[in-house]
RNA sequence: GUGGCCAUAGUUAAAUGGUAUAACGUCGGGUUGUGGUUCCGAUAUUACGGGUUCAAUUCCCGUUGGUCACC
């Protein structure tokens, strides 16, 4: 199911099979949300951006258009015209981001839509229906993400809640299967979450408690949601070469182009996070630094070498974020990025770009939008080359 | 030419005898398991000169500019 293909220290470069293909990791999947990333469809995902997989949110596809339809229609693949793997998260996230009214007990997570205010129950049987039904490959498990500033006590009783929940989950998914006639190596892989906050020895006991179940892969969650820069590097740093070696390590919804090179640098090998997307939309570009730009990549996996004994980030980065709205930039005729080599990469100057931004035009939005996306599979593709620098 | 009205941030407006609010714009920053073209911050010697007053953006006079009406 996962194999490692090369080593460099412990960056790890691997292939995991799934029902849609294989992937080659470490790889970083954009968020499309509703079954699309905005403004950037899925078949220009394929084609254009060459994304190898795609995340998409069961809490969104649970309220529109619901699993049954999609499910109906040949599952998310057919109904997307994606035929790549999909990843798809458990919807317990969006329940505590953004439904007001929630409520949480032993049973599962009690909510009302954000749509339409209707009262829904999120278990973790639910989850796991919602998500198979969807026809995803890679599921997650529900649990609850406390928040960065969650007591001790509570973060304890929490992950225990969670173990409990990703042991139904495990069930529910079994039961599905064993149900259809599914062989083994005809399931969609599962994938338990690893949470602690930021105490070291709830994180190995989470860990140790999610191992005793099994699972295809381990993610680490509960990850920059409201704790301090170091705090995170410190939690990735104990916990990401802990995490079964012959399984993939998935860190989720991290991060800046720089916290993923530092964890793929200590064995992760998935991400996923709407910094590119979200970001291009507010006007921030990721501009390289230089046209070397695989050796750039690489000397700062070199240098993560040192200073990730001390979860830091090394002082010179590979990247640079050029505002696009700045006034610096009102009459500067290079392309956004001079160093982006994607198709249409050389076609607009800055001073236009900040200029269809500034008035609102969709078109920079999408613009931006792809051009980080092309800068983060980019990146991954450096890391994943750094196994074979030699 | 005569009379009325007006002059506050880049713009449009608000307010008060105790040095001024907002929206938009501009400038800068944030965004980490994506509802949201988003959140946060900065941005004014109240046209100019003089007077009354402890204190004037506010009241009075003048200058300049705008605007309307009449001749």
């Amino acid at each position: 199911m996962f194999e490692r293909i090369a080593q460099e220290r412990t960056l790890r470069k691997g292939r995991l099979n799934t029902l849609h293909g294989v992937l080659e990791s470490p790889f970083f999947m954009p968020v499309a949300t509703k079954g699309s990333i905005r403004g950037i469809g899925p078949q220009e995902m394929l084609t254009q951006v060459q994304s190898q997989i795609l995340l998409m949110n069961t809490y969104h596809l649970y309220l529109k258009p619901g699993y049954d339809l999609v499910h109906e229609l040949g599952g998310l693949h057919t109904f997307a015209n994606w035929p790549k793997p999909i990843l798809t998260d458990s919807g317990g996230y969006q329940v505590f981001s953004l439904s007001k009214h929630r409520k949480l007990s032993e049973e599962g997570a009690e909510f009302r839509s954000h749509i339409d205010g209707a009262k829904h129950m999120l278990t973790p049987e639910e989850s796991i229906k919602t998500q198979y039904y969807l026809g995803s490959d890679i599921i997650m498990v529900l649990d609850e993400c406390p928040p960065g500033g969650s007591s001790r006590e509570y973060i304890k009783a929490s992950l225990e809640l969670t173990t409990r929940w990703a042991r139904r989950c495990r069930a529910e998914l079994d039961r599905l299967c064993e149900a259809d006639g599914r062989a083994k190596d005809d399931r969609p892989l599962l994938f338990g979450i690893v949470q602690g906050g930021i105490y070291e020895d709830l994180r190995k006991e989470s860990l140790r408690q999610l191992e005793e179940i099994g699972f295809d892969g381990y993610a680490i969650g509960g990850v920059s949601v409201g704790e301090s820069r170091a705090d995170v590097l410190k939690v990735i740093k104990w916990i990401a070469p802990l995490l079964p070696e012959d399984k993939p390590r998935y860190l989720m919804g991290l991060g800046k182009p720089e916290e993923i090179a530092y964890a793929a640098s200590l064995g992760v090998d998935m991400f996923d996070c709407v910094i590119p997307t979200r970001e291009a939309r507010h006007g921030s570009v990721f501009v390289w630094n230089s046209a070397d730009k695989e050796g750039d990549v690489h000397r700062y996996l070199d240098a993560l070498e040192e200073s990730s004994k001390t979860a830091t980030l090394p002082n010179e980065s590979f990247f640079h974020v050029y505002k696009a709205g700045n006034a610096t930039y009102a009459k500067d005729a290079q392309p956004i990025d001079p160093y982006a080599e994607w198709e249409g990469s050389k076609e607009y100057t800055r001073a236009y770009m900040r200029h269809m931004f500034k008035v609102g035009e969709q078109m920079a939005l999408e613009y931006f939008s792809r051009h980080n996306l092309h800068f983060y599979l980019e990146m991954m593709q450096y890391i994943r080359s750094y196994t074979a620098k030699n």
